[in-house]
DNA sequence: GACAAATAATCTGTGGGACAGACATTCTTG
DNA sequence: CAAGAATGTCTGTCCCACAGATTATTTGTC
């Protein structure tokens, strides 16, 4: 396989912006999903049972919305996500057509282990930065993330991250 | 749909870095997916085709393992690019099991203007950053992609990216 | 209050993409 | 030379995302 260290061959610094996001994210999904384990819907399941331990619930448009999926893709997450005992349908008192998902006291502990095992995940994936730089990239892609939100507003252009 | 600005319900701060990369990364892939227009595989052609259009060719296993793709999803993506006239496959003189792939000047030429209208939109999504913070996400990101990389040649953990 | 339009959740069907596995060809190593 | 590995390709399968229609409920308008 020849050693990558000696003879990258130069990649032509090809690591553009493209290619660091798209590679971070990849390398922050492949130690969350191994840090989650066989939670339903992997990341995504962790995601959205960190939503349903909020103090105020949401209901799945509200899920949907934010995590950035289809409203039909949340049905069978929340699904999965209840049959496994982890959250239950809550019909809203306000509004009888939407249901708030809500953390089952299950769930609650259940994330609590997952909060433990991906924060370290993180926190290794990251342990070439001074806290003070991870507070800074925090920072920086916050801003990136929230020009992005507005064009999505804009012209909802569904991106479905599944092309690198 | 409700004034988002007015009244957000402080989403708890669920900003976490996973969030942000995610949608870092989507906002950044949806902009360069509408630059990109009509290239046979969006955002992805575009990463394969800049890869063809460097100096030293490569074949298909080291684009894919560059791209982070299934070896056999080349495939179709080569053929792709070449039925539209952009990139080619060359016999490896030294190898001839490999193929290497190379971009047409056609394809040079849709990959000059391509640069063009995707360094706008990328420029675009970091208007909201000074060019000395723009650096410093960059060098920051590569530091976190480089650990990550590490992982995957260890175990090769094929993330896939599909789930948020 | 009555009606139309909009919204939340769900179900169904369909298409596409990812992945495993097998195969032919060629290189490498013993 | 023989055995194993690597490259590119093909096949088949499975899962997931998306569009569309449906039901129930809310909101807006007159």
């Amino acid at each position: 396989m020849a050693e990558e260290t000696a003879a990258p061959a130069r990649t032509g610094e090809q690591e553009d912006l493209s290619w660091l996001l798209a590679n971070a994210f990849r390398a922050h999904l492949g130690v969350l999903r191994q840090a989650v384990g066989d939670l339903p819907h992997g990341a995504r399941g962790f995601s959205a049972l960190r939503m349903a331990a909020e103090p105020v619930p949401r209901n799945q448009a509200e899920l949907a919305k934010f995590l950035g999926l289809d409203r039909t893709v949340m049905v069978y997450l929340v699904d999965d996500l209840e049959k496994a005992g982890l959250v239950e349908r809550v019909p809203d008192p306000s509004d009888r057509r939407s249901k708030l998902i809500r953390a089952t006291p299950a769930g609650v502990a259940r994330l609590c282990e997952l909060r433990r095992a991906t924060e370290a995940a993180e926190a290794e994936l990251l342990s070439d930065l001074s806290p003070a730089e991870a507070e800074l990239l925090h920072s920086l892609l916050r801003r990136v993330a929230a020009r992005g939100a507005r064009y999505d507003q804009a012209h909802d252009c569904q991106a479905d991250a599944n092309e690198c």
